[in-house]
DNA sequence: TAAAAATACTCCATAGGTATTTTAT
DNA sequence: ATAAAATACCTATGGAGTATTTTTA
């Protein structure tokens, strides 16, 4: 009842500030994993201090050691957090609200990566349920404008109205995939002159034009020519590697399209160069979705902007 | 170790101010008790909203009413602050750090008035510990000075360089007392015309040179006028009633010294009209006091500003 | 229509960033 | 000499205030 509380101006984000320099026993580390500068860092744990009337941390220019008090504090702290996060979890589930969310993802993302952006958003968003199905981009687009589809994820191509997309990873480098038996295969590397009197196979122009003409485009800024190019209604990484290896022609695909397909003993991969990258993949959502959605996003932009840094290696 | 966070952007904060409208089930009234404007609450709570992705009141311009979700989470929410407050505790004591708070008081301060003030800073500062001395306001700033002295309590009178102040208490109601078979303890009333054949007992010059003046200011302006001053070596309330009894004089001194004495049945209090009163209590610290007690001085500010809104009256 | 919540704006406190200095090894 | 924390300074987000509008019993 009492207006006046207890520890005024110490908030959450101290806590988690607190925590990781606990952990870390380093302003510069524990600032970066909590991304950001070291000097606000120190201000916050100084605050933090001044609030408690307490010194929690020891402190040189070299060293940073917890004081009895701060290992006190960890104590408290670590269960209380938790607890927080169990609170949100809780109550988003008792809510309902967060009705699962539908993201869409085009075949060729490779199964980790699309793995290490849901586990991010699964701690990001305790409650958060999701229900991920295999969309060409052009009617992801279209579901995310009419509100049947929450996010998508696919390789960047164009821009479009009223979609709002963020870089979730970067473009994968590409390998050449040839029949086991091809003249080629011989090879470790292969290059342009290798590559010339070749057949190209790509996926159908017609499954999303503005991403064949890109590749087709980068393909020929790095210089190479092929004798023909030859379109196949592909869709999964199989699809490709038996058109491949009924010889169609050479595919141009990520490096971990060999790992994804059980058609490995069919075709060989082998890398190119100068060496090519695919498009970066990115999420879209629908600039005007639900209010409910904004902190998700927002969640989603923080978990693609780290992504894109560490890479999916993260697991 | 994920850097992402669940739940971002909420803060204590925000749990302070949804467990305040749980509870209250009306955002004006909630915002009061926050002290704070009913906008800023409307705001953090639908931000807090946002946040979890879920709705946790229903509200329409006449009723509020939690949703399940915003049961769910105030269950979780209350042990959670209380832990929080808990851990706030453990660490200050473990600390050790906050030494003793030493305190001055000059002995005529009420009883109760000083309580509330302790349970209040105790409220706010749980691992606190007070030690209370009677000290005369000279002597106070002497050791605020010197930092033998965390913080004084007397009654306002001239301002000393290198300390802060703000009031704590509105000055009390001046009564008279005079020896119980007095002539005037007839009358329940007194005033300037009764009180100019009498001598006016008031406490040694030396002990207190500025609120001795300001005192008889004081009572000059109110239109008494006194056949003498005789000033008595008085510092407890019970030699003051002493100096009465035994003649020296009418004493003016708060109301509430009646009861601090156990001279009742040889004294007797009498209302005066017009009525005069003392000079408001202040609390006082030093302007260059450590670092570590900057926070509990923010906390001194806000308490004395609660005291001297709602009166001592809240215990 | 009246009480209460939501909006619209304004302001300022402060969280966080960058550049630099200090310090201890 | 160097790595790391502290300090100084700056910017900008957003928390909180005041005034106003919208809503529904």
């Amino acid at each position: 009842m009492t207006a006046i509380q207890c520890a005024p101006g110490v908030e959450l984000r101290h806590l988690r500030y607190f925590l990781a320099l606990f952990e870390e026993l380093h302003f510069g580390r524990a600032a970066a994993r909590l991304q950001m500068a070291q000097p606000p860092l120190s201000q916050s744990i100084r605050k933090l201090e001044d609030a408690l009337g307490v010194r929690l941390f020891h402190r040189t220019s070299r060293t940073v050691a917890p004081t009895e008090a701060g290992r006190v504090f960890a104590e408290h702290v670590r269960p209380l957090l938790a607890n927080f996060e169990a609170a949100v979890a809780d109550t988003k589930h008792s809510g309902g609200t967060t009705s699962e969310l539908r993201i869409g993802c085009v075949p060729d993302v490779p199964i980790e990566r699309l793995l290490s952006f849901l586990d991010l958003m699964r701690a990001a968003y305790p409650g958060v349920q999701t229900q991920v199905m295999q969309l060409m981009p052009r009617e992801q687009v279209s579901r995310l404008q009419d509100g049947t589809l929450e996010y998508g994820i696919f390789h960047y191509a164009e821009d479009h109205e009223g979609i709002d997309l963020v870089p979730l990873f970067a473009g994968e480098q590409l390998a050449a995939f040839l029949p086991k038996n091809h003249r080629l295969a011989v090879k470790d590397v292969l290059g342009p002159d290798d590559l010339e009197e070749e057949d190209l196979a790509i996926f159908s122009r017609a499954n999303d034009p503005a991403l064949h003409d890109r590749i087709l485009a980068t393909v020929g800024e790095a210089g190479y020519r092929f004798r023909s190019v030859r379109e196949a209604g592909c869709v999964t990484a199989r699809d490709v590697m038996l058109a491949v290896a009924s010889g169609l022609g050479v595919a141009l695909r990520p490096f971990s399209f060999k790992d994804a397909s059980d058609a490995g003993s069919l075709v060989s991969r082998r890398s190119i160069s100068p060496p090519m990258e695919m498009p970066e993949t990115v999420i879209a959502w629908a600039s005007n979705a639900p209010r409910n959605l904004r902190m998700i996003t927002e969640s989603v932009r923080a978990v693609a902007d780290v992504l894109r840094q560490t890479g999916p290696a993260d697991r």
